[in-house]
DNA sequence: TCAGACGTTCACATCAATGTGATGGCAACT
DNA sequence: AGTTGCCATCACATTGATGTGAACGTCTGA
């Protein structure tokens, strides 16, 4: 698949499947004529790392997490990827991942029960406000 | 309390709490001076902020998502934050939240995989993974 | 009163992720 | 052959979140 068919098929246009290659997240073949020829299986990993940036990782994280996510089975435990200093990187990437899972969470139920509260017409005022509830301390 | 103060206790840089000012995520009184007077309640306010930014949230979002987050209760529903279109705004980020915590949660988890399996020195190879698991489709 | 710490604004720099345009090669079709 | 469309690289612009420094006012303690 050449880069033109790629970017329509997954909604990122060429110069940013350029960029990902350049940050070392694609590594597609060259065909004679120097066009990129990319495999079915790429698609997959651009909506992978499409979501990724999405969620506020960087390319730099996100090429250290790619080898846990969508390598072929069979090369799924090479040795470059199981030195200890890359496993200390990854539980570390997995614990700001955490943190951030929780960060958005109480966020998130924080908007909803303001909206549940607007919606019901109810204001919550501090007579109905159950004295554990502060709203969302973030980080 | 003036901005060192606040930039001591919240570990963020005073240059970086005028920024946020320009982006309407803060406010200060001025005292004759001129200096920034901070009520106590920014130490957590500023807190908030930076673990939305961290989570990859922007300034203009996290404007947005603030007055649910930390008005005193007896402003929770003023009336500029309820009209519909406001609402149908905070909506939409609840649900473009929920699409980050759900996108995190499948990588935190793939990678979790990853390292499991690497830690147990067991291989994942195709025989010993079940057929419904694919490396977490991101987006 | 002077120094030094802290505050102000303004402006320019950086970094990552993108946008956009110039210039040119290759391919397919008329 | 010429046109059209896709591809290539190179380079500069932009945006958001930051860093950094200049130039200047304010407070405070020796």
């Amino acid at each position: 698949m050449k880069i033109g068919e790629l970017s329509r098929r997954t909604g990122v246009p060429a110069r940013m499947l350029r960029y990902y290659e350049e940050q070392g997240l694609l590594s597609p073949e060259r065909a004679d004529n120097g066009y990129r020829a990319y495999p079915e299986s790429t698609v997959d990993r651009v909506r992978q790392i499409r979501g990724l940036l999405d969620c506020g990782l960087t390319t730099e994280i996100i090429r250290a997490i790619l080898p846990c996510l969508d390598q072929p089975e069979h090369i799924y435990l090479l040795p470059e990827n199981l030195n200890p200093r890359t496993l200390e990187l990854l539980h570390h990437e997995v614990a700001r991942i955490q943190q951030r899972i929780d960060c958005l969470t109480r966020n998130r139920d924080a908007v909803l029960e303001y909206l549940a509260a607007a919606q019901s017409g109810v204001a919550p005022c501090a007579g109905n406000r159950r004295s554990g509830e502060r709203p969302a301390p973030s980080s």
